[in-house]
DNA sequence: ACACATCCATACCGGTCGGTATATATTCTG
DNA sequence: CAGAATATATACCGACCGGTATGGATGTGT
């Protein structure tokens, strides 16, 4: 079966459209500049992406939901003290991930707030990630709760929404002041909320 | 003097751009559109406003800017009791806001995160209004602790950050989920991990 | 009342957009 | 190897975009 060129092809498409996409945004990526990087051309995306939307939620489901499951929900759901995990995490994230993700912020807060009001599709998909994300800390908090690391008055639910709102505002801000440092400072800040969550 | 005219249609322009782009983004805000609603023409936008981007900047200096100025630096500012008037504003901001506020987002962050690695104009406007928002909380931490009600050993300048990231992190996440409950919730947290700087 | 600046409407332009129709390669299947 | 299905290239389309040129209306200072 030689169907690996064509797969390579629509991976290809998908690659430099999720880059244009982090770059511009979903309206303004154009579907000419995804193609002349990769040599290919609209007969070959139109064959594997009926239309725009479409190639833009195949970016959000198959690259961007991919990359958070490997980079946060694997590492905190295989281990065995998951609240030291996510602590890890967020003292180290800014060295698992590529240099200029705090100059582009992150994708899935970028196209949350571009596409989430306008488009239900978009919507849905964003929407799904982010409850995995959401679930995945919960989770954790609940299991800290149960290994006597997190006081058992926390609202594990709301803790969790908190959390991941307060990470995506720290790119958020970070990217507005293009500033890698005001990025971990922030980040720090949300280390001590959670530590401060800890059983005393 | 009978100016009193065309300012009246600059303003009715700059409102009109706002909505326009607070529903759709700079971006994808049509000219066309904006002026649909007002009744004017390319004629008149041309005349008060040389670019679309010069619109855009006076939507963020004159509307967005001046409306957080209103709501939120003024009543911390003028406050005898800056840290009550912070706490009661993060407790009570959904009843001081349009009810679409959530829905749509903050028009500030909406921008900066469309707009701010994408043209350096733009991001100088907004940074300003951004640091205008930290400063205030800043001074609002300081003049906490010289009330003795804000713990000594708090960093202000990297609480204040934390604060306005937070805060537009659970305008963000609220307005992926369309949920005015979310919000709430996440303010509520946010309220907590202000308390929890207080002095015991 | 006349000249002048301000203010705005209309018509138009080149460029870009997403999308389509069609023809041609390439690969799979019998 | 023939034929069918898949995969890609090319040329083209109408719609919309931001911006401009021009001319007319309206007030303003003298």
């Amino acid at each position: 079966m030689k169907t690996k060129q064509a797969d390579q092809s629509r991976s290809t498409i998908l690659q430099s459209a999720f880059c244009e996409i982090h770059r511009k945004g979903y309206q303004a990526a154009s579907i000419a500049n995804i193609l002349h990087d990769t040599g290919l051309t609209k007969g070959a995306l139109y064959h594997h992406f009926p239309t725009k939307q479409s190639l833009g939620i195949a970016v959000v489901d198959e690259i961007i939901g991919e990359r958070l499951a490997k980079l946060l929900f694997e590492p905190i759901r295989q281990s065995e003290r998951p609240i030291d995990a996510l602590l890890h995490l967020i003292s180290h994230i800014d060295k698992q991930v590529p240099a200029d993700f705090v100059m582009l912020g992150c994708p899935l807060n970028n196209l949350m707030q571009e596409m989430s009001a306008l488009n239900p599709e978009f919507k849905s998909s964003l929407n799904g990630i982010l409850k995995q994300w959401r679930d995945t800390i919960e989770w954790a908090l609940v299991t800290g709760q149960k290994q006597n690391d997190i006081r058992s008055d926390v609202d594990a639910k709301s803790a969790a929404l908190f959390i991941v709102s307060a990470w995506e505002g720290c790119i958020g801000i970070a990217k507005n002041m293009q500033s890698n440092s005001a990025f971990k400072s922030c980040m720090k800040q949300l280390h001590g909320y959670l530590a401060g969550l800890r059983t005393d």
